[in-house]
RNA sequence: GCCCCUGUAGCUCAAUGGAUAGAGUACUGGGCUUCGGACCCAGGGAUGAGGGUUCGACUCCUUCCAGGGGCACCA
């Protein structure tokens, strides 16, 4: 990686020069007349930035300039030619990386209760942690991704419930798929039992027989459309097989971490001790039905992937309205003795559907309900995934279904797609030869792209680092653009032999360097359109 | 009341504390006898308001204004 190689450099020069360790920062100047790559670091020294300039010799820098202080890296020729050949040569291995040294990352996402449709939350949320995952098994994490079912508790006990005594009792899916999954042979043998013996668990009954259909015939079926491929389906229920639960509150009873109040039979977690507002349940008293909290599962289910399935990192994808839980679920690791810097939360700022300029609650009745399957099936699943990617996780996200529809044929990603089908339509005429020759490009429009070619590595590196996917989207469009622009200047197929081999492997390499980016990102490479 | 997020061009969004704040879309005007015009080129337009830190602030701190979310023995 160019970026590694001018840092380490730079970081050389320092050192021989004044016998200092330092991290040296390399940025892109957003002005090329600041050259290819610069560095703030004379500055942040208060040290000559020409004394520093004049230490770095390399042959892979044309030269190293200093203008108002910082120094400017203007990559040579020769290395940029040799840039093609790797990637020819790597082919869709290029832009991997081997920061992440094999180490287990789980990331869990979308998790939606199997009790309603997904939502459009859960597409944001789902495309953003499937490419997190594509992007940190690029850079060799050794990644699992997880679907965390909640199929135990008040959710699917109200769900059973709805089936027995009307919608009325289910009120965040009034109505949905009710009806239908009513005359479900499963559901009716469900509702059956429960008429005979009307015990109150047997709402959880019914509950958990809906969840299932609905898992395995709703909710498995537009994952497998969003084009996401879960390696595991954690159910919460599993948790509770062994003996964990007993072994955690022991744990904890050891370390004088909770403390059991008699009035009401409630057992809480004083994770006041680790930065949390207040102490929280973890046996619930007075209630009927189930006596474990939701949280008393997340800490048994924290535990089973540390310790049990030895993850090294914990990452997972939460809607904002989980925000509050962030400090809990932190506090029962560092009470565990994990370390709470290896769990990270991407919280996702919510949906909101829009129209006609007013927002507007989800509901079938009135007719005003968006399920991501309706969006996917209304525009498209890249121009879906292209949506929910190209912003950034903070961004509160208005949708407008009519102005994504209309927007929809104008999405960036078919100006991605394009730059890929025009690539295929280019090589179809002519035969790429022995790229191993020298290439001779020199031209200002050739140059530009193999720059931004070789940037896919840095792209993965600044994402597996802060997990901003929206880079790679922003990454994609600008490859494009340089793409298009070089199309432009630069008459691929020619007289000259030389320059069309040069410029046909400069092609195919930006073939595999855009292809790879959208394999990242799940979007569909087209070889015409 | 306390905690978190947001406010950037008409609209939808970018910008690891860096140099002249970028794209798309919309609008205006140009470009194909040549590899795909779903393209390219040019133009006007923006950091909610005020203080502060810094050589340098959309970014960090602070006050205010506006919007969203959270503060359960629900998940």
């Amino acid at each position: 990686m160019i970026r590694e190689e001018i840092k380490k450099l730079t970081e050389k020069a320092v050192k021989d020069l004044y016998g200092k360790e330092v991290e040296v920062r390399i940025e892109q100047p957003q002005d090329p007349v600041f050259g290819d790559y610069a560095t703030n670091v004379a500055m942040t020294l208060k040290k000559n930035p020409q004394e520093i300039a004049s230490q770095i010799k390399s042959d892979i820098l044309e030269k190293a300039e200093v203008k108002n202080s910082f120094i400017n890296f203007f990559i040579s020729k020769a290395y940029l030619q040799k840039q093609v050949k790797e990637i020819l040569k790597e082919k869709d291995k290029f832009g991997g990386l081997k920061i992440g040294k094999g180490e287990k990352v789980n990331v869990e996402f979308i998790s939606a209760n199997p009790t309603g449709p997904l939502t459009l939350g859960n597409g944001r949320g789902g495309f953003c942690g499937d490419v997190l995952a594509n992007v940190l098994q690029k850079a060799k994490y050794k990644v699992t991704r997880e679907y965390y079912i909640n199929d135990i508790g008040g959710q699917i006990t109200r769900l059973g419930y709805s089936y027995v005594s009307g919608p009325s009792e289910f009120k965040p899916y009034q109505n949905a798929d009710i009806d239908e999954l009513k005359k479900d042979s499963r559901v009716i043998r469900a509702i059956e039992e429960y008429k005979n013996y009307p015990d109150p668990d047997k709402g959880n009954e019914i509950g958990k027989v809906v969840a299932n259909i609905f898992l395995k015939e709703k909710i498995k079926p537009i994952i497998s459309e969003m084009k996401i491929n879960f390696d595991v389906w954690f159910s919460e229920k599993s948790l509770y097989r062994g003996k964990e639960k007993e072994k955690i509150i022991n744990e904890f009873q050891k370390k004088n971490l909770v403390y059991y109040n008699k009035e009401d039979k409630t057992l809480w977690f004083k994770s006041t001790k680790f930065d949390d507002d207040k102490d929280r349940v973890l046996i619930k008293g007075y209630r009927t039905g189930r006596e474990e909290t939701y949280f008393l599962s997340d800490i048994i289910y924290l535990k089973n992937k540390f310790k049990k399935r030895k993850f090294n990192y914990l990452i997972y994808f939460w809607g904002a309205d989980h925000f509050g839980y962030i400090n809990r679920i932190k506090a029962a690791a560092e009470a565990l003795g994990f370390d709470k810097d290896k769990v990270r939360m991407i919280i996702m700022q919510l949906v909101r559907l829009i129209q006609q300029g007013k927002e507007v609650r989800m509901s079938k009745r009135t007719g005003t309900y968006v399920t991501l399957d309706e969006l996917i099936d209304e525009v498209g699943l890249d121009v879906a995934r292209f949506f929910f990617l190209t912003r950034s996780p903070d961004t509160h996200l208005n949708f407008d279904l009519d102005l994504a529809k209309e927007q929809s044929e104008k999405n960036p990603v078919y100006y991605i797609q394009y730059a890929h089908a025009r690539i295929c339509s280019i090589l179809k005429k002519a035969t790429v030869g022995d790229s191993t020759k020298h290439l001779k490009l020199e031209d200002p429009a050739e140059l530009r792209l193999v720059k931004q070619l070789i940037r896919l590595p840095e792209i993965i590196e600044d994402i597996s680092k802060d997990y901003q996917v929206q880079r790679l989207s922003q990454y994609a469009v600008d490859l494009a653009t340089t793409f298009h622009k070089f199309y432009q200047e630069c008459r691929v197929i020619s007289e000259d032999k030389n320059l069309t081999q040069a410029r046909l492997s400069l092609v195919l390499a930006t073939k595999i360097v855009l292809k790879n980016t959208l394999d990242l990102m799940g979007i569909s490479a087209p070889e015409e359109m």
